[in-house]
DNA sequence: CAAAATATTGAACATTGCTCAATTTGTCAA
DNA sequence: TTGACAAATTGAGCAATGTTCAATATTTTG
């Protein structure tokens, strides 16, 4: 019964290190051009495997990109909470850390745009979706709350997520300027989303002063 | 030779006659279902015409989705004209506008989407986008120049954009919402960032009165 | 070790965006 | 009106795509 129990749970190990094996071969195809132009057959040879394997652990493509999204997810999670050793990460280092992290990956928000736009997505899918994206907003209306300053915390996280993504969506790959120019210039936006939303507000604080 | 002119422009004029046809009828498409499901075939069906000719006035399918797109973009810019009167409409108004439009052309965020996340795109196109872009820009940075509070008001206005377009695309077709929950969401999203990037601010305004 | 269960494979299929030779339609001087 | 030239239209055909599934190979089990 326990050896029974021991081979079944290797067997699941083993299986899911070969979904890794292909899940890895699938994420550097996607760090190396446009997630959508890659196919199922360039994903074979690079996993070693063939196409039908491929089928067997994903039922579709659109299967396949979601474990890679979540894994992104999970993985920009961790390093928020990596930066709040003591006390949630204020709201500068917050947007900061994220835009940093989209600059960084691409896929992440390439496939974020993806899925928000296009969207034909199973029940389940969308489960697993909600699963992963709650704690990280988690962090954001822990980061809100710190501010102190807003009557409906979660509401306030949303937009401010809003306002990080749609840097992304806006600027990145924005025609005619390169990858570092692009860095710059979404983490110049994102510091000023931090400072709009935060509570030291310099250009608030001027109000009235210097304009008017 | 007057003659020959005349017949020129007319001939031109039929010319633009046919593609418009061709437009409408893709516009219908786009409408009805993710414009990126929407076949060439099914164009030329709508459209009353084959596929070849399609491609007689169109380079690519992009060319097509590009047209219609800057169409979209001076919709809104027409929209936000017109409501300006009496002076720039105020942050809250322009907010509001935008993202109604946005719920209302489902076609015009998710091509925004699908343009800036993925973007091969030809040099003479870009050049269009940007033409068009810049003047809905404009409206923006002349809403956010009245508020009067912010040193860079392009900067500003910029972020205000990114904020707005994060929105639809972080909530619109959020798995498992109806439209209409859309809606209500992403406009309170909407009023919320008109808030916080305006100066008559009752968060701000109550700083330090709730909270600590 | 044979049989039964499970996993892998890639040829085959339907569908896609796009091309281009053949055909139709339009133009205009004679 | 005619007929020759130009321009626009057409859709069968091509290469590439995601996905399926019968055949094959491997693993597990009694």
């Amino acid at each position: 019964m326990v050896a029974q129990n021991k081979l079944v749970g290797l067997k699941l190990q083993e299986k899911d290190a070969r979904r890794k094996l292909i899940l890895d071969a699938a994420g550097q195809l996607f760090a190396q051009k446009d997630f959508r132009s890659v196919t199922v057959r360039e994903i074979a040879k690079a996993a070693g495997t063939s196409i039908g394997t491929i089928y067997n652990y994903y039922t579709n493509l659109t299967e396949l990109f979601l474990d890679i999204f979540l894994g992104h997810a999970e993985e920009i999670t961790r390093i928020l909470d990596a930066e709040s050793s003591n006390g949630p990460p204020d709201l500068k280092h917050l947007c900061s850390l994220y835009i940093t992290y989209l600059n960084d990956n691409m896929t992440f928000y390439q496939m974020m745009g993806h899925f928000m736009l296009g969207g034909e997505m199973s029940a389940e899918a969308t489960h697993k979706l909600n699963k992963v994206m709650k704690p990280l907003m988690d962090r954001i209306v822990n980061a809100v709350e710190a501010v102190g300053i807003y009557p409906d915390v979660r509401l306030t996280a949303h937009t401010l997520f809003s306002a990080l993504n749609g840097i992304m969506i806006s600027y990145a790959r924005y025609p005619g300027r390169s990858q570092a120019e692009i860095r710059r210039h979404t983490v110049r936006l994102a510091g000023l989303v931090a400072e709009i939303f935060g509570k030291d507000l310099p250009y608030y604080n001027q109000r009235r002063t210097d304009f008017l």
